[in-house]
DNA sequence: ATTTGTAATGTAAACGTTTACATTTATCAA
DNA sequence: TTGATAAATGTAAACGTTTACATTACAAAT
């Protein structure tokens, strides 16, 4: 063994990785960012751990900000972690003009968008097919009956509730129901959200057959909204909610959804990213994955 | 406005975070680590915001490492923390002789264990009084009539499952009931885990009246398996889990369990690191939480 | 105008690496 | 043993800050 070999490993010597990413151009610092809008979702959770499945395998640091839809959160993490001289980056867009990502692809950071896109700008992207996710839910409704099906929504600034919107019409325009814009809500895409929402459902003069909800965390609001008010699932209510969940069939009742691979989505754009890095001028790539219908227990047909 | 202020609003510059880093001696590189067990529990997920939260309000941003009950992992992220120059670290130990995070606070690192203590080295910690959340679930299910209670623990290595099997045997006692070792399982603390456990305890020759879950996790997946088997819950086996999620009114019963404030907790550890950070050597605080018992439907007098 | 004090700016070293060469040491064939 | 080549080690500068002083600028007070 060398004699320099032989000292590193005598004194148990680590580098120091601040010295190495400060000093370093050729990109050897071995540090991803990964900018969550809610850790709470526990899609993001999946997605979270896509990504560090990937990075550990191969050495990677991952430094986690989540934002909480909160836009100014979302702007601090962006800084902090280009100041951090990160390797890349992997980002869930508050919105689709997010100006922050913008600079920092124009930058040449390397840069991978999930969940949602960019519209101004060319950048890599891995997400879901939406608008087919969602109209797979709404033609499962509209073929056992239901018409007067609600939208539990995320803001419409999110790309992906605008992508699901249009699922929505999309199914509805095929089976001939008039599409009403008094049965989408839109706010916030968290439980609280969920639960206020369906209340509001729930009291409307002609109330929805069924209900189709935006994401994870708004379905389980609902469902305690539902709960709370002792209305049965599905006799006098179907839901379907968008992503799914390992105890989804462990709902009252088991839940029927629409799956989003969001491991399979962490891996993919941690390995992108990796690709983006050893390759910054390579063209850009735009991976859609597919969701997968889950049939459950939480949709019946309308009699 | 002075000349230098000027430019450097002028330009918007950003002080690089790593040079700071590598420079600074009197702490104010705000970075923070947080090392966590499971990101997919979601008690987990709770004390991340916590500590979030509070690094938010003071400007810190937090580096989150998630080591999956992983030791090796969990060794890799202490490393890399350490290497990073962070200024304090929060962690919930593998084990209770941890050496990697002993070793830790023998170099002065400010340190704040979470939801586990270390039993060979003083160190702040925030947990939760395990032996009396144990001890109430039991204490509940004994006084409504069950004597054969089995527990799905987690590994015995991980502090936390000491002492509910601790408050386990203390409320067995109280009441008269033998301690039988033939009723309590333990292995990893994940979802397959308690639904493979549960199978097993759901084919006993003289199956148990009530099932006692050590986590979240364990619960989740042993609602499956007893679903899966069309076993009627609470008529023909009794439940409680140790954690409790906002959803858990919407579990197929709406789930009895002992609640952790995790949410406090992360915020609270956060609170007493950044203490330790500016007050090296003040005593060691040890902060023990209490659990709530939230009584639902999973539940039911042995008739 | 001169002094005094304070605020603003300037300067050089240091943090622990990497980078790019320069130099030394080891290895092997002739 | 010598020379050629490769491997190992040595050296100095640079990364972008902070730290600790030194210097300069600008008031207000004499």
């Amino acid at each position: 063994m060398l004699k320099v070999q032989a000292s590193i490993a005598a004194l148990e010597y680590k580098p120091n990785r601040v010295a190495q990413r400060l000093r370093s151009t050729t990109k050897k610092t071995k540090l991803l960012g990964l900018v969550i809008p809610d850790i709470q979702n526990p899609f993001f959770v999946d997605v979270v751990r896509g990504v560090e499945d990937y990075a550990y395998q191969n050495n990677f640091a991952v430094m986690i900000g989540n934002f909480g839809q909160d836009e100014k959160k979302e702007k601090l993490y962006l800084d902090i972690l280009q100041s951090e001289n990160i390797d890349g980056l992997i980002v869930a867009p508050i919105h689709g003009k997010d100006k922050g990502i913008e600079n920092l692809v124009k930058k040449n950071i390397p840069v991978v968008c999930i969940d949602r896109g960019l519209t101004e700008i060319d950048v890599d992207v891995v997400k879901v097919d939406n608008e087919q996710g969602a109209f797979n839910a709404i033609d499962h409704l509209l073929s056992i009956g239901h018409k007067k099906i609600a939208f539990i929504s995320g803001n419409f600034r999110i790309p992906t509730y605008i992508e699901r919107l249009a699922g929505y019409k999309r199914a509805l325009s095929e089976y001939g129901v008039p599409f009403d814009e008094n049965l989408v809500f839109a706010r916030d895409t968290d439980y609280k959200s969920g639960f206020e929402i369906a209340n509001k459902i729930l009291e409307l003069e002609d109330r929805p057959t069924a209900i189709f909800s935006g994401n994870n965390l708004l379905t389980l609001g609902a469902l305690e909204a539902i709960h709370s008010k002792h209305i049965r699932i599905p006799e006098e209510i179907s839901i379907i909610g968008f992503d799914d969940m390992p105890w989804s069939i462990s709902l009252n009742p088991p839940l029927s959804a629409v799956r989003q691979p969001g491991f399979d989505m962490g891996r993919k754009a941690a390995e992108m990213l990796y690709e983006r890095i050893l390759n910054p001028h390579s063209k850009k790539e735009k991976v859609i994955l597919k969701t997968e219908l889950m049939l459950r227990k939480s949709t019946a047909p309308l009699e």
